[in-house]
DNA sequence: CTACTTGCAAAAGGTTTGCAACCGG
DNA sequence: CCGGTTGCAAACCTTTTGCAAGTAG
């Protein structure tokens, strides 16, 4: 899917030095054919395996988060290792605000969803949550 | 709102023993008009706070972890300190399996909303990311 | 009394940082 | 060469744990 040239490019293209760290870990990424999704844990284990050449942990860090600004990836439902909590426990939804990081309640009347997917097999929906990100 | 004799109840119909800390942390949550959200550090701010009688970390920890069980409080979008990441940048949505912590791709077409709220004023809409949190 | 709780301090993750060595252009 | 990167270890932060002391019933 992706040649290590056209790699090489799309880091320059977003002003990232194409070291050899980041060509390999972008091949990990991006070079298959379905999207995933993973986290440093996983993702180090895949890359720091057995007999392949080593990246250390920070550097994987750095990447990730190069990568996420860069637009080649999203960060999904994370709130940076901190819980939040609500006392509302009524179905409801969220603004989230990622400058502040302040959230704001959304009645769950005001917001309707007219087509809801099907479940895994055997598995049951247990709640539909709805986070609504927006900024300045 | 609440009176302590209510909050002393309603621990006990959950058999949760009506120590001192969990009332004073129960009157702190649920003694209010409207409901908030509030994360550990927070709360503890606001309990640890000068003159005031302290409660150690580890019982607010605790209590709280109780008080959700108990359903007095709703975890949100919590990943417990870990952060997923998604090479699928195409604005989509996805089912979270509790028991696995395993996220599933949601097509974009999947999930259609008849009805979606207006932001708070000077905010735009940045995305807008459905969980639907499964189990067996 | 006894079992459940608390509180402290230590430990345990996950993530970030400081800084010298390294390397891509 | 120069400035961006890497890698390591130490530092950080949030959360969990072990255990002795405290307390509600």
């Amino acid at each position: 899917m992706y040649q290590k040239k056209e790699i090489v490019n799309k880091l320059r293209s977003s002003g990232l030095r194409p070291t050899k760290q980041r060509v390999l870990i972008a091949k990990k990424l991006f070079d298959r054919d379905k999207t995933f999704h993973f986290t440093i844990e996983t993702l180090d284990k895949k890359i720091n395996k057995k007999g392949s050449e080593k990246i250390s942990l920070a550097t994987i860090y750095n990447t990730i988060e190069a990568f996420t600004n860069a637009g080649y990836l999203k960060a999904i439902l994370t709130s940076k290792s901190k819980s939040y909590y609500d006392t509302n426990i009524k179905s409801h939804h969220h603004f989230y605000d990622e400058g502040t990081k302040e959230l704001t309640d959304i009645d769950y009347s005001q917001i309707k969803l007219s087509k809801v997917p099907i479940p895994p097999k055997g598995k049951k929906i247990k709640n539909l949550e709805v986070v609504i990100r927006v900024q300045k």
